[in-house]
DNA sequence: GTCACTAATGCACACGTGTGCAAAGGAGTA
DNA sequence: TACTCCTTTGCACACGTGTGCATTAGTGAC
């Protein structure tokens, strides 16, 4: 179908190995026929097939990355990071959502598996540990982001999720707050257990108690889940005076759902979001959150794997270093406040 | 490295297209021998090579999907609704991002056909035209989505901007508005410019004039354009009561903006969106939008590519029904209202 | 003129899979 | 027994590219 090395030895009278050798600028082929060779090859419109190239070379120039959900802006933005170094140095990427879905699991982890891809990035909290195997087992080497089994054998890049949830929780204290609850998202995970441990721990170095009902996880992922959580909230018999969220989305809805009940934001009740999305900063009152590089995690997590690509020695040793835990930083704005002096 | 077919064969004591014929169902072998192999396949974590069967079938089992931005709501729902089908149907995608820049759409077309996409769904207003005909005049199908040069000799999927801008701009109008303003984002293309023209036709039809400085189009994207557009139509003498806004982004913006600015919404200033990204219905007041089925749009875009790969006879004639134009429709919402008395 | 050496190119095989054709074996029929 | 037919399997080549090795031509030295 389309032109091969082969079309272009016949038409400039040389052997294929020859244009093969020109197109990769092997010092062997004279700079005549290399030239010559070139310019056919532009004007025959010739692509090498990667296909064939992978065969021999056993490098398919692919990388694979798995996310939970494409249309998620935390996912979204890591996605962007990724996709920029990776472009940047010639690696095409198979992009997959995996939906928290088993299913969907196995069959992403076989087509890419299939495909060769040279690498992985799984950037789904919740990614079966079983199927990640699939890929080390094989050799292909796989960063986790922010994964529930970071076990340290593993290449892995996570941002500390206790420390920001107590950041957050400590920033609630000490405006006076002493009825915090804890909005949960139940299908995320580790990251959801450390965001809430970090909750729970800041609360007891506090010495305040956390009344029954107060921590509420929900499985209604995004925004609505937001609204069906301040329904949970609302109807108890004493109202918290700030809600720690599991993240932005999740705020935002709930900032939503508060305004709808009348409940004033932060005067009455102060939220609290997690990751800085671009949207928290735009919500009426602005989110005060802990904010997450994502792009630069994304990036980061692709240099690590291309890093791993271009070593040939995979010292044992090296390994650990390679856990990398990057810091966020607390984003004070509007929607926390001293709680009213009536509580 | 990985384990092949010969291994398999080995395994088993039978030739290498024994196993070939048997792990894709041949009735050509007994059963008794493919479930042997079959089970030796599985036992021994064989995947077949993607590279060697594109290499031989020449189909790939990959769409090339290229997006302006990875990290805008507007793309990453079009982007979740071609994952889903895409994966459903055992395609894997190829996903890459322009960010408007020619030079990452060459190297995106690229990589693409190296890799020998069995098609390509173009989901960038403004992706140049020399390079989407890279595709097309290799044989690669391709449908465009919603693309400033929706040519009528290819496959292509768009919402009918000019409606739905006619339609916004008509609920203002009858809202009893007569000073309405147009925020545009100037690097969309032809997406920006059928919005406009909605706008025009409808102020027109109403005989309505616009006064100087009340088109004003943005090159700043996203959120963050949308306060530099509320600079600009603050400053003017006189404020509209109304702003039509490109999209939902840009309107989320706005409205952050004038209440920074102290200007209540929908009393002093209506605002109305486009596209109804998910956060749409999650800002205070909620957005007066128009809704795009972006979901349905990617999963439709896909479908079509795929009835495309499976048709042999690329009959000229049905070419012009494949011109789809999914209509959306007007949501009303609390950021619109009529204008003060005293306008 | 012979030899050694270098530069440039071609030959042939390999990568893993699919497939047309031949071959082998068995069953059935006359 | 001889023939035909069908079922099941293997042989061998092809896809497009990369590479070790052999080959050829050219240059210089003796």
């Amino acid at each position: 179908m389309s032109v091969t090395i082969k079309d272009i030895a016949k038409a400039t009278g040389v052997s294929h190995s020859t244009v093969s050798r020109a197109m990769r600028g092997s010092s062997l082929i004279s700079e005549e026929t290399t030239k010559r060779i070139k310019e056919t090859a532009l004007n025959l419109g010739y692509f090498p097939s990667a296909a064939a190239r992978s065969l021999k070379t056993n490098r398919s120039q692919a990388l694979g990355i798995i996310v939970s959900n494409i249309d998620d802006p935390y996912f979204s933005e890591i996605l962007q990071g990724i996709e920029e170094i990776g472009q940047n140095n010639n690696y095409s990427l198979f992009i997959a959502a995996s939906q928290r879905d088993p299913e969907r699991e196995v069959s992403i982890v076989q087509a890419m598996r299939q495909h060769r891809v040279d690498g992985v990035i799984i950037c789904s909290t919740n990614f079966s540990d079983q199927q990640s195997k699939q890929f080390s087992k094989y050799g292909i080497p796989i960063v986790v982001i922010n994964n529930q089994a970071a076990e340290d054998y593993r290449y892995s890049i996570y941002h500390d999720d206790m420390d920001g949830s107590q950041q957050l929780t400590r920033h609630l204290i000490e405006l006076g707050h002493r009825k915090i609850a804890y909005l949960g998202y139940a299908l995320s995970g580790r990251t959801n257990m450390d965001r809430l441990a970090g909750f729970r721990h800041e609360m007891e170095s506090a010495r305040l108690t956390i009344p029954p009902g107060y921590i509420h996880q929900i499985t209604e992922s995004g925004l609505s889940g937001g609204l069906s959580g301040v329904d949970h909230f609302l109807r108890l018999a004493e109202h918290p005076t700030a809600l720690v969220c599991y993240n932005d989305m999740l705020a935002i809805g709930v900032i939503r759902g508060l305004r709808q009940a009348g409940v004033s934001i932060p005067q009455e009740i102060s939220v609290t979001g997690f990751d800085n999305i671009d949207f928290s900063a735009f919500t009426d009152p602005p989110l005060t959150t802990f904010d997450q590089p994502k792009h630069f995690i994304g990036a980061e997590a692709t240099r690590l794997l291309l890093n791993l690509l271009n070593t040939t020695s995979l010292e044992e040793t090296s390994w650990h270093d390679n856990v990398r835990i990057l810091k966020g930083k607390l984003l004070l704005r509007e929607s926390t406040a001293p709680p009213l002096a009536s509580h």
